[in-house]
DNA sequence: ATCATAACGCTTTTT
DNA sequence: GCGTTATGAT
């Protein structure tokens, strides 16, 4: 056989192989999986398995290197192997390990693999699901978000740039005070230069790779007078965060380019030691990063982005679709293969999404397809308020759940925060188990910011924004006279505030304060060298006793809310000195600067999850309820004058609409209180945009009339068991059977108002049902909680809280809200 | 220095 | 409507 031939049947046996291994992919997924070499585009649907593909790419390098996509064949191979591999080619099942040692072409150390993703979440995920296929040597594959990677390479490398390796991570709020410091010193008002703006054009300014002085200098030359201004707070700021050793988010991505960039030796070394690089969530990447990532695969471009561009929903932060949309220009050989099947969703769903999404322009244009059938129509529910609306959620999850489904099952998606307001409310009412995710972080609070602050300083004694927070917190007697010197002769002489503290005796104005800042300075000394002899957890205990925080913040009910935080970020330290390689208060910090608690959420928990379209994106429930689904609301008012915007709040929908797997229900309300007033808007275009035959929505949108729901139905029965999930016990009737509506303002029902009366059901809320009356000792039992005793009625106005022994575990029911879920015995 | 109240402003989304 | 911050009083 002539070696030509013959090799390219290596290949092919080769290859047929290597397809074994993953045989459950479907033939784009494969594709992708296999197409190792060079640049390689992928434009992943919603539900298309993208992260399933990335894990066997990832194990497919590490067994069989380049083996599946090169032409190659090793010298050794002769005839012998080629009959074996095209004997194995014909085969099915797992390949024997033999077999795979000769598809095998130089496999990749786990070392040489670097995946990018946007956030922890996706990096756990990834990290987790990798070391289930390869085993525990997956763990030295850098899966990670932009901000990790780059805070690893910075730690290694960045002396070259003249800051120290030991740099602090400033958080957005920690940027925000900078700034307004900053503001405050250059004498500019507030209300002219927002610090966020100001801080937003910085961050504009770094994705371009522009210095303080490239600013300035394009400032003098362009005709906004502003900018001016802007370059000078963004001079000052950079040399604060500096003098500080400290670098905020979106240095960390600025710094790392420039890193590679500009130092030959660092682009070297740091190119040599990875081979192949995968980015995720692309379509949610910054200049910056698309430069670093470029840069990281260097000449060889071996570089697998994964995208959807209609998933993208952070341009307001500086992604930009245009690495997208533009990846083959810049990589010419590139190869692009869509995800379209989707495994997650029925077919109304898609059809809906498909529908929305389609009337964006600026996009590559893709339509997800299931074979898993239609499943149900979506549904849009009216309600009169907010409050119904929330109410309808909650008795909605709660009748599933008497029904057999898992409180876990639910998300409830809304557009903004605040939103989860009302939800909370009705769910307490209702004791539904939930958990909200975002909103006021946890790392947010005072007292936590205290801790940090304390922690950060021992760290970095340079850092002078979480000195000022804690230089007199407790109270000791430094006060703000002294404070306002020590930063004047701290900015004079370019000197940390510590430093000049520690030499108060040489400064007469510091006279009086020199004792107290001695004592001071003596604590934090301390305080740093036992930071370095006791291990972080017992440290922590050692600094709160030194500082005295405990007892200063009394014994108040909010001081003992606090505590309880202070005690929460003591297990938060106790879990990191667990899981760490090598644990460290460096790493500590890392860690909770670039950890949000959204990274906590776990979808497994019992509990339904409350959290913001943006939280939800890549994750997936059986049943969504997407909330608020009116015009300025979602779309929101700021984006509908601009067509960009919009386009942004369309594939928003897209991705919300794409998070459910069997049943997806909108609702809306016509009268809702939003930032202090109460409006009415119409229901949102983007409901309209849904085709008919995917949605049920009542007929007059305006009148409404739809109905409560209803039992589960045997569908949903059908879908737990083949999920494999146990049933409590077949849903049984109870009170609330039927389409029956537990309470006023479902169904249309008009509060004062002309309306004409809703067809929909109205015999709870017009007759109001008598409340069954109970007493402690009263054996009740509740739909979704089952059986329980009434420990405590304590009468309120209108109503009674009852207290409940449901099977060990107390709840707090009000009456009212929950009596059509309760029978007496 | 600490507390209370008023005023303010902020209402998109977050690594 | 909310929470944070600025201001003033004790």
């Amino acid at each position: 056989m002539e070696r030509n031939e013959f090799e390219r049947r290596f290949f092919l046996a080769r290859r047929q192989v290597i397809e074994r291994d993953f045989a459950h992919l479907n033939d784009m997924q494969k594709k992708s999986v296999l197409a190792t070499e060079g640049p390689l585009l992928l434009l992943a649907g919603a539900g298309s398995g993208k992260t399933t593909v990335l894990i066997d790419r990832i194990a497919n390098l590490i067994r069989y290197g380049r083996g599946s996509d090169s032409p190659e064949v090793p010298e050794e191979m002769g005839e012998a192997e080629l009959a074996l591999l095209e004997a194995e080619a014909g085969r099915t099942g797992p390949v024997p390990e033999e077999v795979r040692e000769l598809c095998a072409l130089d496999p990749v150390e786990p070392w040489r693999v670097i995946a990018i993703t946007f956030t922890n979440k996706a990096a756990d995920e990834l990290k987790a699901r990798l070391e289930r296929k390869l085993g525990p040597g997956a763990g030295d594959v850098w899966a990670m978000t932009f901000h990790s990677a780059c805070v690893r390479i910075l730690r290694k490398s960045v002396e070259v740039l003249g800051i120290s390796p030991n740099f602090t991570i400033y958080d957005a709020a920690d940027s925000v005070a900078v700034m307004k410091r900053v503001l405050r010193e250059l004498n500019l008002d507030e209300k002219q230069f927002p610090p966020k703006s100001v801080l937003g054009a910085i961050s504009r300014a770094k994705d371009k790779l522009q210095s303080p002085a490239d600013f300035a200098a394009a400032a003098e030359k362009g005709w906004d007078p502003r900018q001016k201004y802007i370059a000078r707070a963004y001079t000052e700021y950079a040399r604060r965060l500096l003098a500080a050793d400290a670098l905020d988010f979106d240095d960390l991505i600025y710094y790392t380019v420039l890193l590679l960039r500009d130092y030959p030796e660092e682009r070297a070394y740091w190119q040599r030691r990875f081979h192949y690089v995968l980015v995720d969530e692309y379509q949610d990447t910054s200049h910056a990063q698309y430069l670093l990532a470029a840069m990281l695969a260097g000449e060889r471009e071996n570089i697998c982005v994964v995208g959807d561009d209609d998933q993208s929903i952070y341009r307001f932060r500086g992604a930009t679709i245009e690495n997208i949309l533009s990846f083959e220009n810049r990589f010419k050989n590139a190869r692009v293969i869509k995800l379209e099947q989707n495994y997650r969703s029925t077919g109304h769903i898609l059809s809906a999404a498909n529908a929305v999404i389609r009337h964006n322009a600026e996009r590559r244009g893709k339509n997800l397809w299931t074979s898993a059938g239609d499943g149900e129509k979506l549904k849009l529910v009216v309600s009169d308020g907010d409050d119904a609306e929330a109410e309808f959620v909650a008795s909605s999850i709660v009748n599933a759940v008497a029904g057999g489904m898992r409180w876990s099952d639910f998300a409830v998606l809304y557009r903004m925060n605040v939103q989860s307001n009302r939800l909370e409310y009705a769910f307490k009412r209702l004791a539904i188990p939930y958990k909200v995710v975002g909103g006021t972080r946890f790392f947010d609070r005072a007292e936590i910011k205290d801790m940090t602050s304390y922690l950060a300083v021992v760290n970095n004694p340079a850092d002078d924004l979480r000195l000022l927070r804690i230089i007199n917190t407790p109270a000791r007697g430094i006060g703000d006279t002294t404070v306002e010197r020590l930063r004047a002769l701290a900015a004079a002489q370019r000197r940390p505030i510590l430093d000049i503290a520690a030499d108060a005796g040489s400064f007469p104005e510091l006279k009086n304060a020199a004792g107290k800042l001695a004592k001071f300075l003596a604590l934090i000394m301390e305080l740093r060298t036992l930071s370095e002899t006791m291990p972080l957890e017992d440290f922590y205990d050692a600094l709160l006793e030194k500082t005295g925080y405990l007892e200063a913040l009394g014994d108040s009910d909010e001081a003992l809310a606090r505590r309880d935080n202070i005690m929460e970020l003591k297990s938060n330290i106790v879990s990191y000195a667990a899981s760490a390689e090598t644990p460290s208060l460096a790493g500590f910090l890392d860690e909770i600067a670039l950890y949000s608690d959204l990274d906590s959420v776990d979808t497994q928990g019992e509990s339904v999850i409350l959290m913001t379209i943006h939280a939800a994106k890549g994750l997936e429930f059986p049943w969504v309820f997407l909330v608020g689904m009116e015009e300025n609301l979602f779309p929101s008012s700021r984006s509908t004058d601009s067509e960009e915007d919009l386009e942004e709040e369309r594939r928003l929908c897209y991705v919300a609409l794409t998070r459910a797997k069997r049943r997806l229900t909108l609702t809306a309300a016509r009268r809702r209180l939003l930032f202090g007033h109460t409006t009415a808007n119409a229901v949102s275009r983007f409901v309209e945009e849904i085709p008919d035959g995917d949605i049920d929505k009542p007929a007059d949108l305006r009148m409404g009339s739809e109905g409560f729901t209803r039992e589960p139905d045997p569908e949903w029965l059908e879908y737990r068991r083949r999920e494999k999930t146990p049933f409590p016990e077949a849903p049984r009737r109870g009170l609330v059977g039927g389409s029956e509506t537990p309470r006023r303002g479902f169904g249309g029902v008009s509060q004062g108002v002309r309306r004409p009366p809703a067809e929909g059901p109205k015999t709870a809320s017009q007759s109001p049902k008598t409340l069954p009356t109970l007493s402690a000792g009263d054996v009740i039992r509740h739909k979704a909680f089952g059986e329980g005793t009434v420990v405590a009625v304590t009468s309120m106005p209108g109503d009674a809280l009852l207290t409940v022994n449901f099977n060990g575990t107390q709840k707090r029911l009000m009456l009212k809200a929950a009596a059509p879920f309760i029978t007496k015995k």
